[in-house]
DNA sequence: AGGTTGAAGTTCCTTTAGGGAACCCCGAGT
DNA sequence: ACTCGGGGTTCCCTAAAGGAACTTCAACCT
């Protein structure tokens, strides 16, 4: 299929999109986040077709998001999150907490989080980064910013 | 292309996937979210095609994140978040902000959150929901939960 | 020196999902 | 009876995902 881009879209949910909408690219972030940095490693534990793992690989690193670089005098590289990429696991983080809360079942959760601050079970909350109060879909109004559509400048 | 599901995976951030992971899914909700509640408002806003409209606000509404009611004796119908989808929304205000730290540029953020508890113009940050202190990529150790793959129950 | 190995891709073919436009259904209003 | 408008369905075309086979290149083995 033709897929639209987002990219031209005056909204920032559209454009991330854009960074790791495509299939796959938030299970890729996960397995880089927690330690396979190798294209075999991604491979063998995702079971992703090779062609489209290097096409996701190649349009992160592109993006800022991923580093690649040699781990030997081979011609062999490994990938690492970037700062970029990095802040993209906040991103991770709230889709584990409503997977766990909406999906897991009876089961439980398949993977737990010890915060190193505090040391306990816990999962992210929202908050706002003024007043530290909780921050979620009904305690906000929307308005235009700067670069809304039809802003000079 | 035949799309791998990735529901079988023992992995929150993969089931999150197969509900909202598909192409124009976000944008979707992110405009049920401010109110475009029809399908006609829908496809004119984004421009998606009313086939793949239909097959996600469908996909939506199986998976307990959309409610369609009508709202006139004739058939017509609106779309509504539940309380699954609402928490959802989380998600696009992360979302969000990524994508106005890096990727807005010159312009700004096109849209602005003022939150209702302090009035001003904020964004979400992710915290611990015990401690509360920030809880983000390097601030947690991973273990395995009840849910992991190969435990009974 | 020649052959093997293993990581990291590339190539090629098939299948299916998205784009886009046209068409359909149905209840209300005139 | 006829139009209108919301909410879809149908159809064809193109491009993206799956999957398996093939390639490349440096190091290692004998």
């Amino acid at each position: 299929m033709q897929r639209t881009s987002f990219s031209g879209m005056a909204c920032s949910i559209a454009r991330t999109l854009d960074v790791v909408g495509e299939p796959w690219t938030p299970l890729i972030l996960r397995d880089v986040w927690v330690g396979m940095n190798r294209f075999e490693q991604l491979q063998a534990d995702l079971g992703i077709s090779r062609k489209v793992l290097t096409e996701r690989l190649n349009h992160l690193v592109e993006q800022g998001v991923l580093d690649k670089r040699p781990y030997d005098q081979r011609p062999r590289y490994e990938y690492v999150l970037t700062a970029k990429g990095t802040e993209l696991i906040d991103l991770l983080m709230v889709m584990k907490g409503w997977g766990d809360r909406w999906l897991a079942g009876e089961a439980g959760p398949p993977v737990l989080y010890r915060h190193h601050a505090c040391g306990e079970i816990s999962d992210v909350e929202l908050r706002c980064d003024h007043c530290g109060e909780s921050m979620r879909a009904g305690d906000v109004d929307l308005l235009p910013g700067p670069g809304v559509a039809g802003s000079a400048t």
